[in-house]
Parts: structure tokens; sequence; C-alpha cells
DNA sequence: ATAAATTAGTTACAGATGTAACGATTATAC
DNA sequence: GTATAATCGTTACATCTGTAACTAATTTAT
């Protein structure tokens, strides 16, 4: 008989966590962002600021909980690859002012549905009260996550 | 007033997801995995083998969900860290026959409670009906998003 | 019995990532 | 007003990661 004592992977939370975020995330590469020579962290970007254009690489980094230095990195190659414009804030000659090319709002007007429609399947396993709670379970777990980092 | 069509990039499941992911996953290095000088997926390989001791190599990719390269990378540094020890099959000279050592054990022992005592600590932000509909949740969309892999 | 196909695991290479250090600009303190 | 500190974004470096190619052992087919 198995010692109920052993930490069971397949059971442990923030593995599950991890492997179904990764499933999901090269599901969604595969099916709407490889084929458009996008990565995960570009799309991220190009959605907020199909949003909210206008944006700083700061207020990237907020939006999206992207590091900086990520942030930078791919704002540098969609501004490489003409979906970008960058343009530095008057107030304050550090800021970036990011905005969607229109190459890049084309990439938002096309994968943005389909992004949409991702989630729409993934969630139809779900009844629509399960869907409710796992927004909320989510939103706590998130906040409890945070509250348990060590830098807290 | 906003357009409703748009993406919400906090409020997209795939996204939702994968922060949380991250934000545990950081957590978990940060409080019990960096400071022995573990990488995550040398935790779960300790993990397994702690439950299953002589796994191959492609019986932990089947129970880990990692990739057999990652696999073999990380046994080569455990092996090489003497955390693992390793001996081929008898019946199968290819296959790799992986059990803990007794730092590896001793690894183990330590790193397990602590593990369980974070997502116990993770979990407390739900009640007990959330937590068991949360692991429904999880299996549920973690079949479905297999389902929907192209490769499917 | 032998050739072809499959499986286990490693290696090689290109690209991605995290951390730390950096220059430039702006804000704060005195 | 000047020195100090904080912020914005980039660069450098080491490490990690994914894909494909590879060797060795085993299985399958004939």
């Amino acid at each position: 008989m198995e010692n109920s004592e052993l930490l069971k992977l397949e059971e442990f939370l923030p593995y599950r966590l991890s492997v179904l975020s990764n499933t999901v995330s090269r599901g969604i590469s595969a099916a709407y962002v490889d084929r458009f020579g996008l990565s995960i962290r570009e799309w991220r970007i190009i959605a907020v600021l199909g949003r909210f254009p206008g944006l700083s690489a700061a207020d990237i980094v907020k939006r999206t909980e992207m590091d900086k230095v990520a942030v930078s990195r791919a704002v540098a190659r969609l501004i490489g690859d003409g979906r970008l414009e960058r343009s530095l804030s008057d107030a304050d000659k550090r800021r970036s002012v990011l905005v969607l090319s229109g190459e890049g709002k084309r990439l938002y007007d096309q994968i943005s549905p389909m992004a949409k429609n991702y989630e729409e399947r993934l969630l139809k396993c779900l009844g629509s009260e399960d869907q409710d709670r796992l927004s909320d379970i989510l939103d706590n777990l998130q906040k409890q996550a945070i509250a348990l980092r060590p830098s807290s």
C-alpha cells in the first residue's frame, strides 16, 4: 500500500497549474500565434496596445506582468518587424509612447477574435456556473500567491 | 465608452493561468527550491523518484509532462550533483534505472513537506467546496486543452 | 537470420530568458 | 542650485530551452 504522506505530483496544485498553462499556451501558439511569426509575449503586447494605444513600456510591464527586459526585447522586435511605432513622451523624454502600426492593427484584428474563440472552446467543457466560480477562484489564488511571495 | 468587443487580457483565461502559474512557481522556487540549488524541473524529478524509485527517464517523461531532453539534462545534473544514481536495466540496456541517492532522499524528505505546506497555505484562500470544485475544473480544462491541440 | 523500423537517451545549435549593470532623464532633498 | 536618489529603458552575460540530428539497443517484418 502507498504511503499517503508522499507528495503526489499529479495532484499538486502548482504542478497542475503549470501543466495546464503550458498546454493552453502551446495550443494558442500553435493555432494563432506561430503562423504570424509572433511570440506569446509579442502577442500580449499587441493585445494591450490594441486596447490601450500610447502606453509606455513601463505601462505594459504593469498591465502584462512581464519583466521590463522582456518587454524591451519584444517591443524592439515588434518595431523591427513594422508592427509597432515608438515615439518619446514630450513630458518625460525617458518614456516611450507605443502604438500599433497599420500592420500591427491588422494582426490585432485578426488574432483577437481567434483568441476569444479559443477561450470559448476551452471553457465549453465547464458549465456557466463553474466558469464564474473559476474566475473567482483564480482571483483568490492569484492574490494569495502574491501574498505568499517572500518579497511581500 | 469602451468597446466590449476588445479582448481584455486581464480577463483572458490563458493569460490568467499563465500569470498565476508563474507567480506560484516563483513562490515555490524562492521558498524551497532555490536555496537547495535545485531547478523546478530537478525538483519534479526528485519528487517522482521519491515516490517511484527505479523509474527510467522515459517513465519520468510520462509522469511529469516534461520533454525528454529536459529530463535528460536535469537527470544529468542531478547525477553530477550526487543526488541521483543511475544504472542500466538488465532487460533493456537502453533504459536507465534511476533512484535517489542518500543526499537525494534527504532533499526529498526536506522539500516534500514544505511543498505540501505551501500548497495548503495557497489553498487556504478557498473554501473546501471550492477546493474540490477547482480540482474538477482543472481536470476538465486540461482534457479540453489537450483536445484542442492541433496535433490531437 | 537479417534488414528496417522503433525506442531510449544524448548532443549540438540556435534562440529565449533572467539577473545585473549601465546611460540617460527626471524627481527629491538640502 | 546642486547633489542624490529614483525611474525608464537598453545592453551584456550566463544560463536555460526547444528542435532536430544523432548513437546505441531493441523490436518487427520478412
